[in-house]
Parts: structure tokens; C-alpha cells; sequence
DNA sequence: ACAAAAGTGTTCGGCTTACACCCATGA
DNA sequence: TCATGGGTGTAAGCCGAACACTTTTGT
């Protein structure tokens, strides 16, 4: 207790988001948004949002305020990731708790519009292809490196990749979204039967035309969730 | 900034540290040491050891030493478990970075026998059935719980089991850990082939006697890690 | 008509499961 | 010699990968 107590040791919170963007009708990328320091250590350097965290509010209410303050963006759902404490991963000594998202490009676009509208908004907010990153601030290159290690792994066992995509999507929707992230192509005939099965996606009596033949459009399944958390408490998991 | 001076927040770490303890001869059980509290809050009540994190040393330093502190053990490695941040799991706000591990039935009794024989051995640690604790200080059982989940997670897709195992032992120890973990029985046939296949075990040239037919001593295979922790820098994970 | 994407069928090989069977030892 | 766990063989079934094939649209 005691050295806890001489000591000064702070708990931030940093949020990775990570969204799917075609830039110019490409491929798309994983993308994710940086905002520039204004302040030292680093000023003027790239870093993940994020801030302190408040003594009235939980881990993930903080990286959730935070991360609405810094680009005015709110997730549906956000995962802890790791607690990152190295003793010199900043000049002071500072713990940092860091969780990530997916978000669909098109709530990307709304939620930046809304807060440019708002008047509140930093000009100091850019999004970044997750594969070709400028030296950030801090240890966030790593943090970064991780949380993508991470989605990859998921998208392997879980249903993560349909965090990208709005609430109707065709199969090569969802298709291009786990090539996005797993950087492989995939066989759609597969692809079509593995989903299928998983139960995941209800299929809904609209088709998507304009190119070729129509293509239905699926809907998730919201009765299972994204991705199995484990027996975490509702109260360290929810944001309010 | 202003916010987080104004606030007092500390930090915490505490220690899941799990092993496979056969009591009277019956199939063995996963089992944890708990720290009965002098202080209050929750004074008498049994916690996982833990204490504060000091200034001078990283997340997995403190939780090494302060398991080291309380009851003498020292895995050989640590991996982040999670870090719990509810606003009221604690009368004063405290975040929890836990840290789990597996540790081996003889290491135990060693460790703690060396323990006891410095005379610095606080005569409060007690070894308890994982399946059926008490109620335990702070949110200490869920945590327990969410260890026991992800361990059981972690068995099916990586080689964990191995860290309850001494470093020889034979398929039938393997398996019997494999069962613990998992809560049912495996074909003993089956199991052999799949851990061979597998390649993260080296055959010895002895052999287990005492009982019927000999059964041959394995080996890890060190060149292959427990688990896969995904890009995480060395200074975060190492223990010194 | 033709290109191209949506969607279906089929085959193949690897891996898991279930279980029969042989082997080697202690009592 | 017999009970028991160590260890091998083998066939059925499931699932993913590969790819041929049919369907339906836009041009």
C-alpha cells in the first residue's frame, strides 16, 4: 500500500477503432483514425484517442468518452484488449488500458458529419491505413500491431467481420470483409456454405441489383453475439 | 489531464495462479492459492494475492513480486488475464490488472515448502478447490471464474496443459490434465496421436514402471511456446 | 449473345471419433 | 494367467478446399 502511495503512477485509456474504407474504388483497407498531440510528450506526433481515466467512471465509459471528445465517434460495442504498463512507455509514469472496435464505414461518415456540424470538432483528426502507419506516439505502433493481430485471429473463430458492414449486406460483402482483414482470398461457393451454416445471418426477402445477377441481402442475427466475451461481468463489460 | 489529478486512483495487480492438486488419491482438481486479508476492506475474507503497483516496475514486475511476496511462488511465466475498472468494486477506486498462470503440483510443494523454511512465510495462504470457493473479497470470484474460462479456452486450442506437468511424464499425465482442465474423459487413442501429431512433444528413452506395462517418458519440446501471445512487445511480457 | 457475379453440386483429402485389438508388465 | 493400462489399427463421418457447373442479371 505504502508504495503506491509515494508514488504517482496515472490510468489512461486509449481506444483502437478500425473500420473498413475503399479509397478511389480499390480494394478496400482497414483504416483507423489517429489524432495529433497538442501537447508534450510528443507534441505534434500521431496517437491513438483516448485520455484519463475519470475516478467516476469505468474503464470502458472512459474510453468511450474519450474516444466521443477526440473524433466523435461511438461504437456499439467495445473489447478491452490489453493494459499496457511498461515503466517508460512514457516519460511519466502512465498505465494505459486500451480497447478496440469495429465500425462500419457508413456510421464513420455520419458520426464525422455530425460532429464537423457540431462545431465541436478538432481539425486534428485523421484516419490511416492500418498497414502503412507513421511512427506514432508513445508505444501506439505496437498497440496498433497487436490490436490487428488480434481482429486476424478472431475473424478466424468468431463473427467479428461483420462489425465492418451495415445492417444489410450481401454474402460478397461479407466475403470482401474477411479478405480485407485476412488478406487472402477467399472461395465464395465455400464461403457461402460456411456462413450459411454458422447461423449467424438472416436472409431477407431484398436483393441488391445493378450489377449482374441480384444478390440477397442478409441481416445479422443479433440473438448471437459477435464474439464469445466469457463469463466477464456486466458491469465491466457495459457502456452505458 | 485535470481530471485524473484531481481524482485518486490506484493500481493493482493480483495473480490467478492455477495448479492440479490430487487430494486422497481421487481424480486430481484444479486448485489456487488464496491470501486471507489483515486489512480492510473485506478484512478476514480470502482474495487472490496481489498489492500495489510500484512506480519503478512494469505490470507483470509487480504481479511476480507481489506473488512472491505472499506466498512464495514463482511461475515460470505470467500472462495478462484482464484489467478490472468497475467504479465500485472496491470502497476506494482501485483498477486490477490480473495476471494468470499455471504452475506445476511439485514446483508448489517446493516453493512453498522453501517458503515455510525462511520463516517469512505469513501462515495465511490456504489452497483451495477452484470449483468451489467461498465468497471471496472484491470481485475476486468472478475473476477466478473468468480465469477457469479462458483456461479451458486456451486448452483446446494451444498446449497450456503442459504447465501443470512436471518435465517428464507420460501420455496418461498429459491426458489426466487435459481431462481436468476440460471436465471429461478423452480416448486415450485418440489423444496419443493428435499430441504427436502435434509435434510439441519429445520422446525420451525412459520409461514410467510401477504399474503394468511401462509407459515412456515425454518431453516439451521448449522450441515451441505454450501459447501464441500475438506480437506483444518483449517489455511487456517478460518477467526479469 | 456474352460477360460476370450469384448460387449449387461434387469430389477429394485430412482430421476427429469410435472402438476393436495386440503388447507388456505386476501380482 | 489374468487384469490393467500402454500402444496400434482401422473404418465411418465430418469439414474445408478445390473446382465444375447452372442461374440470372446488365450491356
Amino acid at each position: 500500500m505504502t508504495r503506491s502511495e509515494r508514488g504517482r503512477i496515472r490510468v489512461a485509456v486509449s481506444t483502437v477503432i478500425l473500420t473498413m474504407r475503399r479509397d478511389r474504388g480499390a480494394t478496400p483497407r482497414v483504416a483507423l483514425p489517429l489524432v495529433r498531440r497538442t501537447r508534450d510528450p510528443f507534441r505534434g506526433d500521431w496517437a491513438l484517442p483516448g485520455g484519463w481515466l475519470d475516478e467516476q467512471e469505468s474503464l470502458e465509459e472512459a474510453a468511450a468518452r474519450t474516444l466521443a471528445e477526440t473524433t466523435g465517434l461511438a461504437p456499439s460495442y467495445l473489447e478491452q484488449l490489453y493494459a499496457f504498463g511498461a515503466v517508460r512507455r512514457s516519460p511519466s509514469r502512465v498505465v494505459s488500458v486500451v480497447y478496440w472496435a469495429l465500425l462500419r464505414a457508413d456510421e464513420v461518415d455520419a458520426q464525422s458529419a455530425a460532429f464537423e456540424a457540431s462545431g465541436t470538432a478538432p481539425d486534428n483528426v485523421a484516419w490511416n491505413d492500418a498497414e502503412s502507419l507513421p511512427t506514432l506516439a508513445f508505444d501506439h505502433n505496437r498497440i496498433v500491431e497487436y490490436a490487428l493481430w488480434r481482429l486476424r485471429n478472431k475473424a478466424g473463430y468468431s463473427r467479428v467481420a461483420q462489425g465492418f458492414l451495415p445492417p444489410a449486406f450481401t454474402l460478397a460483402d461479407l466475403r470482401e470483409a474477411y479478405e480485407t482483414i485476412l488478406g487472402r482470398r477467399l472461395d465464395p461457393a465455400n464461403f457461402r456454405r460456411q456462413v450459411e451454416a454458422a447461423g449467424n445471418l438472416i436472409p431477407t426477402d431484398e436483393f441488391r441489383t445493378g450489377s449482374h445477377r441480384p444478390a440477397r441481402l442478409y441481416r445479422h442475427n443479433t440473438d448471437v453475439a459477435l464474439a464469445d466475451r466469457g463469463p466477464l461481468s456486466p458491469e465491466e463489460t457495459r457502456t452505458p
